[in-house]
DNA sequence: AGATCAATCAAGTGATTGATTGAATCATAT
DNA sequence: ATATGATTCAATCAATCACTTGATTGATCT
């Protein structure tokens, strides 16, 4: 042990940021957000090879982000605390905060329209109690069933417009998907308004939402949202 | 742009985190949150060459962590909010819940006693305000002078030796440091102890402190720190 | 025990990064 | 204008990284 204690400290702390700065890892992260997942689950539901995805796993590991156990034969990986969400969505703040490149990114998502302040979600609790919104949870079927937002319908970008008939045109929606950096969500609000939908998009997602500590439904036989119920 | 804008904000996030993947630029960004610095004086003091130290400033430019201006011939960087330091705080919180190697190296700066629990900035306040407490700079004179804690007395871990014998033996003694990646304090307070004093650390550095908004005094000729005051 | 499936390991390749050196800017002072 | 001082750019090299391919391990099921 030749280098000074603190050098050691910043090699280590250097390490975890590294684990986030490859866009596949905070792919990966945003998934296990969602719900722990085995490495094949994972592997396709971001596009790597199976051996790339499970090399990306174990730099998360070494960096104590996320944490394995056995299941048979599957290795479920699954976010070691909520700090690492806090360190995703510190990430984000600061980009959307200090990168003009974000920024224009982010415009673009809405056709250039100036998108309405998303809901907290403390105001979507209190509007769900007195029943007076249509919550969308925008994000692919799976995702959906391992918890969602109760009462919320589930339809994905591709299946919207489908799905748009069966809302009341004043119907007031607020949509949701996997956490801010999610895109489903900017875009699903986007497309609503511009088939005059009143509709806005949720801060966060579901993962925050659940860290708040709200309830979260499992499941997809729930009443509301069997079917493209209206 | 072929590219989906989803890979491209992730691209965008990543590269912050790139930013902070280096232990070389981890050490700018805490003397950053000293005091704001020319390119030639943070490359003294993190041991850089010049020209590595300005690529490393560009870098962290780059993802929006650090500012600059012209004043002169120099070029002065800053961090350009607090967000940063929120940044390498939670990264700095990941690394001590869940690197094994960290927690390591910190029981080694204690040498393997248990140290006190650290003293909470609002209980150090308090306890400023009714006298009952030796506050101690363990940082260079020069960040000392670019803003400390009203009444703390600066001293150095090299001179710590000989600032000894000013103390009362029953004074008690709470030091601080650069902030949460600094391993000054922790040094100082072994060291205090192994001495017999009663000493223990402030959370956080003086970034934090400021960050509270607590009040700085700037300067050296403060009654109080002048020379090696009792 | 052998077959099967999920995951990891190992080796190789092209691309990127960090550090070094020396030359080129840019703003001020002479 | 020219010179000076502070910083940045450009070119280089070794080290590391992301990804691919193919072999290997570990746990289950016949």
């Amino acid at each position: 042990m030749s280098i000074s204690p603190k050098a050691a400290l910043l090699e280590e702390y250097a390490l975890i940021a590294r684990a986030l700065s490859a866009p596949a890892r905070l792919s990966i992260l945003e998934q296990l957000a969602q719900a722990p997942r085995g490495v094949e689950g994972l592997a396709e539901k971001t596009g790597l090879t199976l051996a790339n995805c499970s090399q990306h796993l174990q730099h998360l590991r070494r960096a104590g982000l996320v944490t394995s156990r056995r299941d048979g034969k599957a290795v479920i990986y699954r976010l070691t605390d909520a700090t690492t969400l806090g360190l995703m969505d510190l990430l984000r703040m600061v980009a959307e905060r200090n990168l003009a490149e974000v920024a224009r990114i982010l415009r673009g998502l809405s056709d250039g329209e100036d998108p309405p302040e998303p809901v907290s979600r403390a105001e979507l609790a209190a509007r769900l109690a007195e029943g007076s919104v249509t919550v969308l949870d925008v994000r692919p079927a799976d995702e959906y069933a391992a918890g969602h937002i109760p009462g919320a319908l589930n339809t994905t970008l591709a299946t919207l417009e489908q799905f748009l008939p069966t809302l009341s045109p004043d119907a007031r929606i607020v949509a949701y998907c996997r956490g801010p950096y999610c895109v489903y969500a900017h875009q699903a609000v986007a497309a609503l308004r511009r088939q005059g939908f009143d509709a806005r998009r949720m801060e966060g997602g579901l993962p925050e939402w659940r860290a708040d500590g709200r309830p979260v439904f499992q499941g997809t036989d729930e009443p509301l949202s069997a079917g493209p119920a209206r």
